[in-house]
DNA sequence: GTAACGCTTCGATCATGATCGAAATGTTCA
DNA sequence: TGAACATTTCGATCATGATCGAAGCGTTAC
C-alpha cells in the first residue's frame, strides 16, 4: 500500500530542526526577512543558516527574492502557515502536566500576529468580545460573521467584499497556541488586524511576531469591541 | 525572545522518522490498531514499533489501550488528525514538477477514510455534488449546510442535532491531499460515512484506510447525491 | 502451574545530517 | 574597475537517534 507516509516524514523532517522551526515560526507573520535577521532568529551562523533556507526554498515551503545584495524570504503559501498553525496547537499541549510548562514569553502570549490576523491574548478577547456581543460565531472548527458583525466592521471602514482573486473565506477561526481559544482568521480578521495597524492601535515590535498595544488601542479594543484586555 | 519554536521542533521531529508517520497516517482513521499490525504498517520489527509507539505515547500523540494481551494504539484527540490532515496537504504539494509526482496507491486515491469521514475521490465528489446542488456551501477555509442539505440529511436519517458533550462543528472542510480540492468533513462529514458503512455503500478493506466502494454505493452516491463517481 | 504469545527493555552498531571555518560567488556603489 | 558586504559552497567533524538481536515481562489459556 503506497500512501504520503514518506512525503509526510521527509517534510516534518525539515521542521524537525529547531533552527528551522524557529525560522518557520519567524517568518508566520507573512512578512519577508533577510538570511542574516533569520539566521540570528536560529542561533546559528549564516553559513549554516543559509542551508536550512536552501533546505526550506527547495521544499517550496519558502519563497525567496533577491533584493539587491540581500535576500527576502517568506513562506511560500498561506497553506504552510495553517499547517504551521496546527502544528504549533499541537505542539503547545503539554504531554506532562508535571514538568514545568512550554515557558511562552510574556509579551508573545499578550499579543501578536498569526501570519495575517491578532492572535494572542488580544486575539482572543477580541474574537470572545465580538461572540459576546452577538457579532460571531466561532467554534474550534469553523466561524461565521453575522450581520451584526458585518455592520461593526462596515463602520470601521473595513471593506468585505472578497477580492477579484482567490477565493478566501471571509471568516475562519485560527486555535490559538497559546491561549487554546479560537480567535478570529480568515479574511475578516486579517481586515482587523490591517485596521489595527493602519490606526496604530498595535505596533509590531522590530524582533520578532509580538506586537505592542498603544494607549489607543487598548481603548478602541475595549470601547468599539468590548474586549477585556 | 522565547516562543514555541523549539516544541514545535520536537514535535516535528516525532513525526519525521518515516516508520512514526506511516503509523500516525494508518491511524488517521480514528480506529485502533495493535503493536503488530503497526510494525508491519511501519515496515520494522516488533522492537522498534515499541520504541516509536512509547514515544508517540509519551508525546501524547496516540493513547494505548490493553485488551488482554494486546495493546492497541489509537490518535490521542481529533486534533492531532487535524494538525495531520494540515500536514499532509502540504506534503502532497509537489515541490519539483519535474520530478515523478508521489506515486498514490489508486485504491487510496480513490476512496478512504481521512479520521471520521469520506475521502478521496469519492469525498471530493460527494462534496462538489452536494455544492452544485445548493446543499453545502464548501471552501477551503470554512464550510456551511444549507437547509436544503440539511433536509437532504435528514431525509436520509441523519441526526444533526449536537450531542450533549463536545463542541464539535457541524461542517467544516478537509483539504484532500490527493485531489487537493476540499471534501466535507466536522460531524456531518462523520454522519455521512457513518451512514455509508451502515447501508453498506462502502465497505473497510482489511489493511489501510482505503475503502471499497459497493455496487450499491455506487448507485446511492450517484442518486441520491449526484455524485459524478 | 506452565506454556504460548504479544509486547517491551537493554545493549551495541551504524547512518544521517547539523555545524562551523575557510573560501568562493554575486551584487551594489563609487 | 575595485571595494564592501550579504550570502552561498565546500569540507571535515561530531552528535543524535534508528535499528535489530537477545532477553525479560505480563497476560491468557489450558
Amino acid at each position: 500500500m503506497q500512501t504520503i507516509a514518506p512525503e509526510l516524514a521527509e517534510l516534518a523532517a525539515l521542521i524537525a530542526d529547531p533552527g528551522r522551526a524557529g525560522i518557520l515560526s519567524r517568518l508566520m507573520d507573512g512578512r519577508a526577512q533577510t538570511a542574516s535577521e533569520l539566521a540570528l532568529v536560529a542561533g546559528v551562523t549564516p553559513q549554516t543558516a543559509s542551508w536550512h533556507l536552501s533546505k526550506l526554498v527547495e521544499r517550496a515551503l519558502l519563497k525567496v527574492e533577491r533584493r539587491g545584495p540581500r535576500r527576502l524570504y517568506r513562506l511560500a503559501t498561506p497553506l504552510v502557515a495553517q499547517m504551521l498553525e496546527g502544528m504549533m496547537t499541537v505542539a503547545a499541549i503539554d504531554p506532562h502536566p508535571a514538568r514545568p510548562p512550554p515557558r511562552i514569553d510574556a509579551e508573545m502570549r499578550r499579543a501578536r500576529t498569526c501570519y495575517d490576523h491578532l492572535a494572542g491574548e488580544l486575539g482572543v478577547a477580541v474574537a470572545d468580545a465580538m461572540r459576546e456581543r452577538g457579532h460571531l460565531h466561532l467554534d474550534q472548527e469553523a466561524g461565521e460573521l453575522t450581520a451584526s458583525g458585518r455592520a461593526l466592521l462596515g463602520d470601521l471602514g473595513i471593506d468585505l467584499r472578497a477580492p477579484a482573486r482567490g477565493r478566501r473565506l471571509l471568516c475562519r477561526p485560527c486555535l490559538d497556541w497559546s491561549e487554546r481559544r479560537p480567535h478570529l482568521a480568515g479574511r475578516a480578521g486579517a481586515a482587523v488586524a490591517d485596521l489595527a495597524l493602519q490606526r496604530d492601535w498595535i505596533r509590531r515590535r522590530p524582533q520578532g511576531r509580538s506586537v505592542e498595544i498603544t494607549e489607543a488601542g487598548l481603548a478602541a479594543f475595549r470601547d468599539l469591541f468590548g474586549a477585556r484586555i
